[in-house]
DNA sequence: GCCAACGTTGGC
DNA sequence: GCCAACGTTGGC
């Protein structure tokens, strides 16, 4: 999952009640449906922190809460509103992700790119915009490997 | 700040 | 349904 760290980043995220926070606003289809549909509690979570000074993948989190509607897109005042949306149809879904660990040092694109396997992870792919994105079985068990954690929260199944 | 790559919008 | 215009994203 992609943020802006200026806007909300995983230190945003570990300070949160229970390091807890829901993962709203995202307003692109196909990760919508991926919130909707895909993602479900207790899957692992790559954080990684996009248009600031060092890209990288910088912490793990899990999903604690699937799919539900994202209720900013029922309020005027939020940036994210969009009158389409309606409480009995909504079109905007969210999670609840849940803080695990800062990776001990970020991954920049140049450690995914200099990686057999992580050189295809979908963040590095030009063009890409979607915020929320799957990592593949392979792809996960790298990063952990790479940054020396074991997967000691059964995440990757 | 630049620019490429998308997604969305709206006229037709 | 097509497509040009426009806005946004995001690396560099």
């Amino acid at each position: 999952m992609k943020s802006e760290p200026s806007c909300f980043s995983i230190d945003d995220l570990q300070t949160r009640p229970d390091g807890t926070e829901h993962w709203d606003g995202v307003r692109n289809y196909q990760a919508r449906n991926l919130l909707r549909d895909r993602l479900k509690p207790g899957d692992g979570v790559l954080f990684y922190h996009s248009n600031c000074p060092q890209p990288a993948i910088v912490g793990v989190a899990r999903v604690v809460r699937g799919g539900y509607a994202d209720h900013t897109a029922f309020d005027p005042r939020e940036k994210h509103f969009d009158p389409k949306s309606r409480h009995d149809h909504p079109t905007w879904f969210m999670v609840d992700v849940q803080y695990i660990c800062h990776l001990p040092s970020p991954l920049t694109r140049d450690d995914l790119r200099q990686h057999p396997v992580l050189s295809g992870m979908g963040v590095l792919r030009k063009g890409n915009r979607l915020s929320v994105q799957p990592v593949t079985e392979a792809q996960w068990c790298a990063v952990l490997e790479v940054c020396g954690l074991d997967d000691r929260w059964n995440l990757s199944e």
